[in-house]
RNA sequence: GGGGUCGUAGUUCAGCUGGUUAGAAUGCCGGCCUGUCACGCCGGAGGUCGCGGGUUCGAAUCCCGUCGGCCCCGCCA
């Protein structure tokens, strides 16, 4: 007889022989009669076991407890009126047992995998295989599968060829950390796990795919957040022939294709902001554009006041911003006391509150602001009685950071992040490098490929730090949800950024000699971007860290607490590798 | 590298101003129960209070260190 799917059978079935194959969700037995809820991955289904009438099928499934896998053959049965369980998707049926046997028994589990979570983040991690059992997690990789198979879909109706780019690769350290490989035939050398495909899908163009996609796993040797995993799968793009409009257009309609999968409607074109735009208004290079409290700049009517906190910004070149909260004249003391903490934390010197109540506008500090002061930040930050601003002074970038945090948590608290929102959008026009103080040189803001802005290339050697670049992001909800740019594709070009960031022309040949000589063969314009799937997943399954929709995930310090990986090796691994520890190994 | 927070039966937690034998719920084991669906009732077993050191007559409780989980800053071209 062929399996049936537990949650497959309904009223329609009344009547059918059937066979079950699953775990037992749930044990109840009354003496007389056993209740087994039998669970497989398509949902559960209520079995009857009545020893009177099936004593073989009773004796064999008596020792059965929960999340044994278990067989049973039987009838499928309406259940009596009063017996219908409203709850249950399979709640007006049964199956009456007439033969079972235990497949396989089970140790007591460690925690239930029934209902809610109860289990702690570590525990759930340890038995990652029963975690998933939970219909939450089963539901997330189902949703990421589906995902998946979409994305792939819309890149081969539209002539992209997937490309699998090495894994073992080459270590170019200019960004993040590389994970290292020893190669046991060249001892001494290493290979390194990819940080991202970026060159190999570049040399994909000169080699005249036009159109690349790959669903690629990348690692980062980095400490880990909520959102960010040392190992994590992009979907990385590339064209040849291309400008930002194809990108962004090709890229709109993939959102809009997949989340249109889900039932979720998604507006084109997104909005833009550049990275200036962003930054002031919203303090953030990944704005949440799902509710307002836009940041207003309130120098113009404060440089001679005599509050020094002001003035002596302003003075310093630095700026005072702020932004309005409606209705938040009432906040608490502890609450202003946690926005002073987190400014804090971002580097400002803190943050100052001003109470627009009915006749009066109170600011923090008592007697330092006039009357001409106090109704100039009425009107710049449009206080209506009742709201609160939260106001702060110091150098641009801190303040802009400090709003930007201050910002998306005073959204939260106040629970101004409205649900079912989807507020795309590109931030574009990032800054081609930027100045690093402590080693005295140029980082690339994005990576040392991407293309200057023509409008700025004049400057690209006097005044490097002005010079716009063409990259992009794309941006869910304050996420960053995936970046890319239009690439360099001439040599000259390439080697005068490498020159920006201090990478002398030998050092590149070194290390980026393969796309410099490959630059040289009629290398195509191009550009591309990558977009973070675990995190694309992550949104659309409604989870709020990346663990929930990566099937075997890693904990905040990169251990995988199941196989208990990283772990020591037998020092015979290490000799024929040629590595000897330098330290004593942890632990 | 730094900050915060947590760590006590299998699990989730309570206990923490130092003081008899460390509790609850749930899970587990045994018994009873013929319509439950988080079944119910009765009984039982189950502890390196993360680990190490210190203070003390006495430490789950106080102090120092350390390990681990989670969150955040730095970092993540």
């Amino acid at each position: 007889m062929k399996r049936s799917g537990a949650g497959t059978l309904g009223v329609d079935d009344i009547g059918r022989q059937v066979k079950l194959q699953g775990w037992v969700h749930r044990r109840r037995d009354h003496g007389g009669v056993t209740f087994l809820n039998v669970r497989d991955r398509s949902g559960i289904v209520q079995v009857v076991v009545r020893p009177e009438d099936a004593p073989a099928a009773s004796d064999a499934l008596a020792p059965a407890r929960n999340e044994w896998v278990i067989e049973v053959e039987g009838v499928v049965a309406a259940r009596a009126a009063e017996a219908i369980n409203p709850k249950m998707a399979t709640g007006e049926i049964e199956v009456v047992a007439s033969r079972g046997s235990v497949l396989s028994p089970s140790a007591p589990l460690p925690f239930n995998v029934d209902g809610e979570v109860d289990a702690s983040e570590e525990t759930r991690l340890r038995y990652r295989y029963l975690d998933l059992r939970r219909k939450d997690l089963y539901r997330n990789l189902v949703l990421r599968h589906e995902v998946t198979f979409d994305v792939l879909e819309y890149f081969h109706q539209r002539d992209f060829i997937h490309v699998e780019t090495p894994i073992l690769t080459r270590s170019t350290p200019e960004g993040a950390r590389d994970y290292l490989v020893p190669s046991r035939v060249h001892k001494g050398s290493f290979y390194a796990l990819p940080q991202s495909p970026q060159l190999f899908k570049q040399i994909c163009m000169v080699a005249g795919l036009e159109r690349y996609v790959q669903i690629a796993r990348c690692f980062r040797d980095e400490d880990l957040r909520a959102d960010r995993q040392p190992e994590f799968t992009q979907v990385d793009v590339e064209m040849s022939f291309v400008d930002e409009e194809d990108v962004f257009e090709l890229i709109e309609g993939l959102f809009v294709s997949v989340f249109a999968g889900r039932g979720i409607e998604i507006e084109q074109p997104f909005p833009r902001l550049t990275y200036a735009e962003a930054m002031a208004r919203y303090g953030s290079d990944k704005p949440d554009l799902r509710f307002g409290l836009e940041i207003q700049e309130l120098g113009g009517g404060l440089a001679a006041s005599e509050f020094r906190a002001f003035s002596g910004a302003l003075a310093d070149g630095g700026v005072v911003r702020g932004f309005r909260l409606p209705g938040a004249a009432g906040a608490s003391r502890k609450q202003v006391d946690g926005w002073g903490k987190l400014a804090r934390r971002h580097g400002a010197a803190g943050v100052l509150t001003l109470r627009r109540r009915e006749s009066e506008t109170v600011f923090q500090v008592k007697n330092v602001l006039g009357d001409d002061e106090l109704t100039f930040l009425v009107d710049a930050l449009e206080l209506t009685p009742g709201d609160l601003a939260l106001i702060a002074a110091g150098p641009e970038r801190t303040v802009a950071t400090a709003l930007g945090a201050l910002r998306v948590a005073a959204a939260g608290e106040l629970e101004l992040i409205p649900k079912d929102r989807w507020d795309f959008l590109w931030v574009t026009e990032f800054p081609l490098v930027e100045w690093h103080e402590d080693d005295e040189r140029y980082y690339a803001v994005n990576h040392p490929f991407t293309a200057p802005d023509p409008r700025d290339v004049d400057r690209l050697a006097d005044d490097p730090a002005s010079v716009r670049s063409r990259g992009y992001d794309v941006v869910l909800n304050g996420l960053e949800l995936g970046g890319g740019s239009i690439r360099i594709h001439d040599r000259a070009m390439q080697q005068s950024c490498f020159e920006l960031l201090g990478i002398s022309a030998a050092e590149a040949e070194e290390r980026f000699g393969f796309l410099l000589e490959a630059l040289q063969f009629g290398a195509p314009p191009h550009g591309g971007i990558a977009l973070g799937l675990d995190r694309i997943v992550m949104l659309l399954a409604g989870a709020d860290s990346l663990r929930d929709v990566i099937a075997f995930p890693k904990t905040t310090s990169a251990t995988d607490l199941m196989t208990e990986a990283p772990s020591r090796v037998e020092s015979g691994q290490l000799e024929e590798l040629g590595v000897v520890l330098a330290v004593e190994p942890e632990d």
